[in-house]
DNA sequence: CAGTGAGCGAGCTTCCGCTTGACTT
């Protein structure tokens, strides 16, 4: 063979060597192979009259000596080395530090190519057209991996001197933390606001004995001509007094006519957002499942924020729209969607089927999980392609005069007319949509007609505070702020879990003691770094170093100088924190002297004495789940957490009873 | 599926982003 082609993914060797000729041999890095060493900081910083320079001590990475030692080897004796890592800042750099590492190696031509697709003429076309490595695009890469290891490395240690050992803090983990403290703020600050709901059945007047005329509900809104807040009981009593007399009349009636275009393909964020809600996966169950479909060829990559799909995929996907659901189901035209992420790498496409003819259905037998996430996927690609969905949108305005007011009472009703797109979801949405139709058929009634009142309803209600972060809300947050990448939502929200910083009941997100406790000392001290737009700044300053308008040292001095001084001061001053205690309300029964306290540890909660160190009493943090015994042997059943901190079931008799479940026992027996 | 942890005495803890691996019900 005369030539290596170098990639980042096994897979996407593979295939790719079934395209390319017995000329070529296609082997993959698995990601970076050279990084800064985990054990130090591996960057030494040298100052000349305010001018920075950042001596970077790059290590082949431990584990990747075998992957190293097979690209040397593929690399031996090839006349020409194709660099063909991803397209994006990150790929640039895993493709200089490959040139590095293979320079030594021999005098072989190493030029630079960019697939961005996996079709024989793109390859080709990619083939002949080789580049350079891009150095501004390397330098943007080496910019951001210096700012993150400085802001990592300089800041845990501090945590571990001012609050406690085996701490951490990052640009993307602590800003999430922050996320999930400030909403449980404005959760804590949150006061309900009482306020009512008034609505009337009407139907519309006929003379005569006939009843089978339909009655819809409208909702009060106004007073005369101004926008009704309804505070309390007395008023709702006042306001119903008026409107068992009132005179209802037909004010206005406006239709109009809705198309709904189809969402557009996944991404890693949205497939992880939509997995979350329609199938209770986790973000990190998701992406293991979809690296499956990914190996099995079955889907495009998964790791990716584009929203692109490759035109032969679209022209594929509108046949089978065509001859599976006909003509009238086919968008006009292809539709192509543009990513509103300034961040995006568009390195990938969009996620899709690799082949949209392979119907889900055409799993059955195979890994179910798999099956769920693949249907998912192909709905969703299938969908972007369709018509839009056309809807009959009908907006009621209806007027009663009262002795001394005059209100204002509305409805709004839809109902489809052409499902389009929303036909692939008719199974699913069968329920609501059953459930929205009926309650929005509204009858035909014009303006100026009378109206016959049936019932009055109220109904008291209170604002509701903010709710707590899913996953799922937790990652599209993250993604709209442009914090954190495609390949790092699943792994940071491991991270922030791992370290106890939060908890997660019921699949929402709660702060702990401990991560309040260095959320707030981080605030304190470093409140740019840990802003939401931090982030976003260095995305600014980073496209500026790859266009070539800045420089990437110059950019990293300006950070750091500031920084080292903040680091020192804060390292001065601060005091050493201590992370709150909640007491239980029991005396230690060793010293007899302390309460009994709950604290946060590296494995999660546990009861210790206050008067640690003094007194080294400890047991376990037991939760008591109520309403449910162990079948077993018929005892309390307790809430724990494995070493690695996954929420199990088990007998409060343990060691005795050995009972255990993963999932939530209930009444029933097994 | 499961008994930790909390600074000082050595040496240890730590980042983000790219990829898959061994098995996880």
């Amino acid at each position: 063979m005369k030539s290596l082609v170098i990639v980042e993914s096994p897979t996407k060797a593979k295939t790719l060597s079934n395209f390319l000729g017995k000329d070529y041999e296609v082997v993959s890095t698995m990601g970076h192979i050279r990084d800064l060493p985990e054990k130090k900081l591996g960057i030494k910083v040298e100052e000349k009259k305010g001018k920075y320079k950042f001596i970077l001590d790059y290590v082949s990475l431990p584990k990747k000596e075998e992957t190293i030692k097979k690209l040397k080897q593929a690399a031996n004796k090839k006349e020409k080395i194709f660099l063909a890592t991803d397209p994006d800042r990150e790929g640039e750099a895993i493709a200089w530090h490959t040139a590095q590492i293979l320079s030594g190696n021999g005098k072989q031509q190493m030029v630079r190519v960019a697939f961005h697709e996996i079709t024989k003429s793109a390859i080709e076309k990619a083939l002949n057209n080789p580049g350079e490595i891009n150095f501004s695009l390397v330098d943007a890469q080496q910019a951001r991996r210096v700012l993150d290891r400085l802001v990592g490395y300089k800041l845990s240690p501090l945590l571990w001197r001012k609050i406690r050992r085996g701490l951490s803090a990052g640009r993307v983990q602590s800003v999430t933390v922050r996320l999930i403290v400030d909403r449980e703020r404005e959760i804590e600050k949150f006061i309900p606001e009482e306020y009512w709901e008034i609505w009337a059945d009407l139907k519309k007047h006929i003379g005569g004995l006939k009843d089978n005329i339909p009655p819809f509900s409208v909702k009060l809104v106004k007073l005369n001509g101004k926008n009704l807040k309804v505070e309390n009981e007395t008023q709702t009593k006042q306001i119903l007094e008026e409107l068992k007399d009132a005179n209802y009349e037909v004010g206005k009636v406006e239709k109009k006519e809705i198309a709904q275009k189809p969402i557009p393909p996944f991404t890693t964020s949205t497939l992880q957002q939509r997995a979350v809600s329609r199938l209770g996966f986790s973000s990190k169950r998701t992406m293991r499942i979809a690296q499956f479909l990914y190996e099995k060829g079955l889907i495009t990559y998964h790791r990716t924020d584009s929203l692109n799909l490759a035109e032969e995929a679209v022209s594929q996907i509108r046949q089978f729209i065509k001859k599976n659901y006909g003509a009238d189901f086919l968008a006009e035209k292809p539709r192509f969607y543009k990513t509103k992420s300034k961040v995006a790498q568009e390195a990938h496409e969009a996620i899709r089927p690799t082949d949209v003819n392979r119907q889900p259905e055409e799993f059955s037998g195979e890994n179910r999980d798999e099956e769920r996430l693949y249907d998912l996927i192909w709905r969703r690609a299938l969908a972007c392609q369709m018509a839009a969905a056309i809807w009959d949108q009908t907006k009621i305005d209806v007027q009663a005069a009262g002795l001394k007011n005059i209100y204002n009472l509305v409805t709004e009703g839809k109902i489809i007319k052409f499902s389009g797109w929303m036909k692939l979801y008719e199974k699913i949405n069968q329920e609501t949509l059953n459930n929205t139709v009926a309650e929005s058929i509204l009858p035909e009634v014009k303006a100026g007609d009378d109206l016959d009142l049936i019932k009055l309803k109220n109904e008291q209600k209170f604002t509701q505070p903010p709710a707590r972060y899913t996953e799922a809300t937790l990652i599209k947050a993250l993604e709209e702020r442009g914090i954190g990448r495609p390949s790092t939502y699943a792994p940071t929200v491991s991270t922030i879990e791992d370290r106890q910083y939060v908890e997660k009941n019921e699949g929402k997100f709660k702060p702990s003691v401990l991560g309040i406790t260095v959320n707030d000392f981080l605030i304190e001290y470093f409140p740019e770094i840990f802003d939401y737009q931090f982030t976003a700044k260095m995305e600014d300053e980073l496209d500026d170093i790859a266009n070539g308008k800045l420089e990437w040292e110059e950019v990293i001095g300006e950070f750091y100088a500031p920084f080292e001084k903040k680091l020192g001061a804060v390292n001065e001053v601060a005091e050493r924190v201590q992370v709150p205690t909640e007491a239980i309300g029991e005396k230690c029964p060793e010293c007899k002297e302390g309460e009994l306290v709950i604290r946060v540890g590296k494995f999660g909660k546990f009861i210790s004495c206050s008067r640690f160190p003094d007194c080294k009493y400890s047991a376990p943090f037991i939760q008591n789940l109520e309403g449910v015994v162990c079948p077993k042997c018929g005892n309390k059943i307790v809430i724990k957490k494995t070493r690695k901190g996954k929420q199990f079931y088990g007998c409060a008799n343990y060691p005795k009873c050995d009972w255990a479940s993963w999932r939530k026992p209930t009444l029933e027996k097994p």
